[in-house]
DNA sequence: GATACTGCCGAAAGCGTTTTCGGTTGACAC
DNA sequence: GTGTCAACCGAAAACGCTTTCGGCAGTATC
């Protein structure tokens, strides 16, 4: 049960047990593959507590969590997270959530871990185009990955699915079917990752030697109803589009409400196309595979 | 920083100080109103390691997150995980998300758990209406509050929104609406809260003495196909019903869309009915008020 | 044969708290 | 003035591990 246990079964010291282990240099395999084996036997499992204080070291990392207000779908977040624990425990780390209710527990909360450093590294989601956490963060010297990139991330570690390509690609699949008139609902420039789609998009219709037309980028709350309110002012353009990019599959659900709100079916007279893939969507984000690089380099 | 500082700096003891900030009945209040003034002054954050070393209490409580499948609706998930996350900080506790890959790593995991003890206690979801986990755990000792009940669950701390008692309301709604075939598209019988739901619903359609029919009884697939499926065949009966309420807000999804499908407009023709406080969904399950009081209990 | 390594391992000092066990005061009673 | 008891506080031993430091064999080098 304790490393003690195991020394006084071999008849070494504790320390010979840890380094053991631990897979230090200087024990010889013969002993390792003892230790290793009897460890198995009694089956030990290291205190992690003990480990922790000991080394100084946390082997956590905690996310914190986006407070649920329902723009973001949930299914990402459990997707994302239910990632990140099985990478973390893989190799021994725990993941622990934070949740802070509002802008300014959040920054307590990081001068808390900063003194206490019960936690080796955070991760942050849902970052805005200008962003101060980044600069807390450095400042308070806690290691970090953000998920989702901002105009403060130079210089700190970030992950993020590259929503241009995304966008790009997917304005471009439209245009190969023969549109020529796609609009984009999008969100508001306040994220990021809104605006990164946006750029996609419209990268891809220079691109494809298409002028932009401002009115076909409307802007919409990231939610059924905002993505419904946006269609429905598309719809009343004097000359509408035929195909639609929306910036998440929530939104492309309301748009495709409003079309049919007006007797228009969805995929035929107009094309609608989300993304996140939700189970409807017929575009995936991948940001699972992605993960497990950048969270070592934030070990 | 450390206790020892706030010690030095009073002339005080090490162990009056941490006396002192436990709320120790041996500490005169004078010197511990001192104290905590000083410490909060210093910024002092106790070192998490270190106290859960030596006091053997692990103030962490993990949550065994079922493998994202598209079964369940996430945002439930992400709601229920945030309630808790607040709930535990508030008492300074942590929670830290466990995600097993397999049924057999979830054993593993509790066994490791049980010798390690460097978490105090689990929270288990998505029970089934048989439910293994409650007697291992059980015989590991390990307190666990589940999040929903079981046929198993007897003597153990669960928490669970009342399935029979909320889909006995929703059938009386309609009732009261005048509705009289009144359909129930519900789950398999594995999980625990998909028989509660539909025993609701029978109880309601007896209470109002309307003759139980069978064919009313659907059983789909937790998704939006597995709605849609159900409601095409309640559609094909010779007497089809004027309401249906459905396991979850996926599910009615499917239905009404296959409600569409068949040129029929949900909520005129047919009513249908959710459940999960999707955002379209009319009714709305609270578990995180309930929350607090079971958690204390599970200590 | 002296010197210098190298490969292994043990002793012991932490890591920052909690908690038990006494010990020192002062008050109060007799 | 002695004894008793309560109220406070300090010393020191845990808690279970990691890690530095040094020591002791062997082997290689000249």
């Amino acid at each position: 049960m304790k490393l003690n246990t195991i020394a006084q079964r071999l008849n070494m010291s504790e320390s010979t047990v840890s380094r053991a282990l631990n897979d230090y240099q200087d024990i010889s395999a013969k002993t390792k593959a003892l230790v290793r084996k009897t460890a198995f036997e009694l089956g030990y499992v290291p205190n992690a507590h003990a480990r922790r204080l000991a080394s100084g070291k946390a082997d956590t990392i905690a996310y914190v969590m986006p407070r649920a207000d329902g723009q973001f779908n949930a299914s990402f977040l459990v997707e994302l997270m239910a990632g990140m624990a099985e990478a973390l425990t893989a190799r021994g780390w725990d993941l622990s959530v934070l949740v802070p209710r509002s802008a300014e527990e959040e920054i307590e909360m990081f001068q808390k871990i900063s003194r206490n450093r019960h936690v080796s590294g955070l991760i942050i989601s849902r970052t805005l185009t200008r962003d101060v956490r980044f600069k807390i963060l450095r400042d308070l010297k806690i290691p970090f990955v953000a998920h989702g990139r901002s105009l403060d991330s130079d210089a700190s570690a970030w992950i993020d699915v590259d929503n241009a390509a995304a966008f790009s690609d997917m304005t471009a699949h439209l245009v190969a079917l023969g549109h020529r008139r796609i609009a984009h609902i999008g969100g508001g420039e306040g994220y990021n990752f809104a605006v990164q789609r946006a750029n996609g998009w419209r990268d891809a219709l220079l691109q494809a030697g298409i002028p932009f037309d401002p009115d076909l980028h409307e802007e919409a709350e990231l939610s059924y109803s905002g993505g419904a309110a946006a269609m429905e002012r598309l719809l009343m353009l004097a000359n509408p589009p035929t195909a639609v990019c929306c910036i998440s599959d929530l939104v492309a659900i309301g748009a495709m409400r409003a079309l049919r709100g007006c007797g228009l079916v969805p995929g035929q007279e107009v094309s609608v196309i989300g993304y996140d893939g939700l189970e409807i969507g017929a575009w995936l984000e991948s940001p699972l595979s992605t993960m497990k690089q950048p969270l070592q380099s934030a070990g």
